[in-house]
Parts: C-alpha cells; structure tokens; sequence
DNA sequence: GCCAACGTTGGC
DNA sequence: GCCAACGTTGGC
C-alpha cells in the first residue's frame, strides 16, 4: 500500500464533484514525473485529495485508486486541451488512473496547518516551489493526517 | 494579478 | 546534448 497527494485546482474540480460522480478518471496529467507516480499506483492505494487554488489550499479529504494507470484518452482527442499529437493509440504517452471518492474532512488541513507542523516536515507539498500534482506521501504523514488533522 | 520556480522545447 | 527562451503552476 501505498500513500499520495493529488492536486486539483479547487475552482475547476473540487472533492465535491469527485464526491457526485464517485468515480472519475484523474486525467489531463501532461507530466512526466507525475504520470510516472501514476503508473506506480496500485488500486486501493489511498489518496490524500489537495487543492490548489482552494479557499483556502490545503487537503479537502481521501480518495482511493480505482484503477490502475490506462491510456488517457484526451491525448488523442484533437478538440480537447489536452491534446497532444504526438501520441498515438499505438504509442501512448499520457496515462491516467481512476479514482473514488472516500471521504470528505469536516474540516481542510491548510497548507498554513501541514506548514507549521513539525510532524510534517520533509512533506513534499511543504517544499518551496513543488508543484508536481502528483506525489508520494510517506505512511507517518499520511496516518499523521487522516487520523490526526482530517478527524478532527 | 504578480512573479518565482521549474518543466519543456527547439536551435545550434 | 547543451542551454536560452518560453510556458505553466501555484503560493502569496
């Protein structure tokens, strides 16, 4: 099992449309560390859910991996702004994976919060300048978080 | 809305 | 294969 962080931009798909749908492919990711993280994901491998331009940023809630990484299919969609021409059906390069909802926090964990705690420190997210949408999380932050901070 | 950080592209 | 230019992310 392992542990993650994945950015939404929380004005453009919040946990809240996660929650509606229940299922959703996570895809768009046009980076290459990201998607390789992606491609590491195991289904039930749990999934801390941040957003980024949030109100305010911070972790909104849980979601486990669904299924494991396949073809995103809006790299070969010429209408979408994700397209990319050089992949093919043959020769993807975009992957993506499905996610479901879990759980929603009653209350965020802010950037400020996971900023000021010292259980934290070496977080990724916490790092000047991180801005991969797609990270490991290791089991002492995670558990630190979904047990401590999000159950508040 | 600004801008620092940093990933990607493309000319050489 | 280097690196300058460019584009994007995301915190503030």
């Amino acid at each position: 099992m392992t542990y993650w962080l994945m950015k939404s931009e929380g004005d453009t798909y919040p946990i809240d449309a996660l929650q509606k749908k229940k299922v959703d492919a996570w895809d768009g990711v046009r980076n290459y560390q990201a998607r390789n993280f992606m491609k590491e994901m195991q289904v039930g491998d749990v999934v801390l859910f941040y957003h980024s331009a949030g109100r305010p940023n911070g972790i909104y809630g849980l979601a486990k991996v669904a299924k494991k990484a396949y073809p995103d299919q809006s790299q070969f969609d010429a209408k979408s702004e994700y397209y990319d021409r050089k992949a093919t059906q043959e020769k993807p390069i975009w992957y993506c994976v499905d996610v479901a909802f879990v759980k929603k926090f009653s209350h965020p964990v802010t950037l400020e919060v996971i900023k000021a705690d010292r259980k934290l420190e070496g977080m990724r997210v916490r790092e000047r300048g991180s801005r991969l949408s797609v990270q490991p999380v290791s089991d002492e932050h995670f558990i630190y978080i979904r047990d401590g901070l999000g159950g508040q």
